[in-house]
DNA sequence: ATCCCAAATTTTGCATTCAAAAATGTAAAA
DNA sequence: TTTTACATTTTTGAATGCAAAATTTGGGAT
């Protein structure tokens, strides 16, 4: 299956940032690459416009999807919504092994937390809140959750973390550990709420890369 | 724009119910009667398989979207989320004026309701869920709840409306729009929920049209 | 009559081709 | 020197063509 395989391709070039928010997608270097024609490539572009990471220009191409300041918090506000309803599913349905094993991750991010070992920490903790999304068992869920996440990242933000910031963070994390083992859905769903909420300003606080030319010191991955 | 204009008669198509749940997509049949090549259609096929509308099985052609049980319970879970949201987000942002024309709208549904005019007060039932998503004012939430409710529309479901239930929907919808006005948010997000997982229960209590054969009595809009 | 397997037909997936629109470059006039 | 009009080039959007896969059809064996 090309198509899929396309689509999937375009999508982790576009989140590793090697086409910058707003720059031109050039089909024919993208075909020459790929090495498909433009059929399969431009039903994919089609796809991805589709998931919000691509937008199309009538005549004109398409461009990577520009994220304004506007856009991150419409996306982390939704993305709260969506953790904080997969919060309080997964209370009803999480088994103890899945609780067993996002507790073993929970402790694998500490340790990083501990080692200050900032990529890996972030590494941990996606994981977490992608099993908590798995854990609600709802596979619409996760495919919304999936797309906004992936456009969240899309934009190679960078947050100053501060030791007051990063130990926040873990120890909000606790809380999410302990109200999922006492399966504490309402509480689970206003700790991720402020757990995100915390975030968002601080990315919002610090503004986030738009312009081509600025590296970022720390992708958020 | 041929492309876009194609992906909206084809979701128009999907929505309306013309070609049943699980049945084929026939590329040469659709592309004769839009008089459009296979190149945009399948293009638009692409865009729909990830909106949810219509799967793809490889070399074996597209199919319309076929609903489970577990589907349907899914998407009204995400449903809810998302209204939930809107509800809150709603409260902080939306205008008097705003709040006027749902209250409009809402006194319009209750006539439509005493006239027992099932058909036009689904109508203003569902403009009023519209509206209050709509002040929410984040796109990306609107987009999401296009889409979910895209599908759940899909699945032409029969409900048997009893009078207590419709009389305890109308006053679920006047407790929305006394919160709406009060600008209570958590309030609203909790009685959004409420009302959406009854109407949830009441629809897969009832089960819904999944056989081609099945005429429905009276499809929720 | 039923089942199974192979040939023919249809349909799908991708590449190529063609026409139209936009971008670019050039030259002439103000 | 700047601006504008025009021609050329590039790129996009859609149609067509072609090979591979799947479905259908027909014939023979049990």
């Amino acid at each position: 299956m090309l198509h899929e395989e396309v689509v999937g391709r375009i999508r982790a070039i576009l989140l590793e940032g090697e086409i910058p928010p707003g720059a031109r997608i050039p089909e024919r270097e993208l075909c020459d690459r790929l090495q498909i024609s433009r059929t399969p490539l431009r039903e994919a572009l089609k796809v991805l416009a589709a998931e919000g990471l691509v937008q199309l220009l009538p005549h004109r191409g398409s461009r990577a999807a520009k994220l304004t300041d506007k856009d991150m918090r419409d996306l982390f506000e939704v993305c709260q919504g969506l953790e904080a309803l997969a919060g309080e599913l997964a209370c009803e349905r999480i088994t103890d092994a899945e609780i067993d094993e996002i507790a073993a991750a929970h402790a694998e991010m500490v340790q990083h937390y501990r080692e200050g070992d900032l990529i890996q920490y972030y590494r941990g903790n996606r994981a977490i809140h992608e099993a908590i999304v798995t854990a609600a068992g709802n596979p619409v869920l996760t495919g919304l959750y999936a797309s906004v996440t992936a456009r969240i990242r899309r934009a190679r933000y960078v947050t100053p973390m501060t030791p007051q910031r990063w130990a926040r963070a873990v120890q909000e994390h606790e809380a999410i550990l302990n109200a999922l083992q006492r399966r504490d859905g309402v509480g689970l769903s206003h700790i991720l709420r402020a757990h995100l909420r915390h975030k968002r300003e601080e990315v919002l606080q610090a503004g986030f890369a738009e312009t081509e030319g600025s590296e970022p010191t720390l992708r958020i991955a």
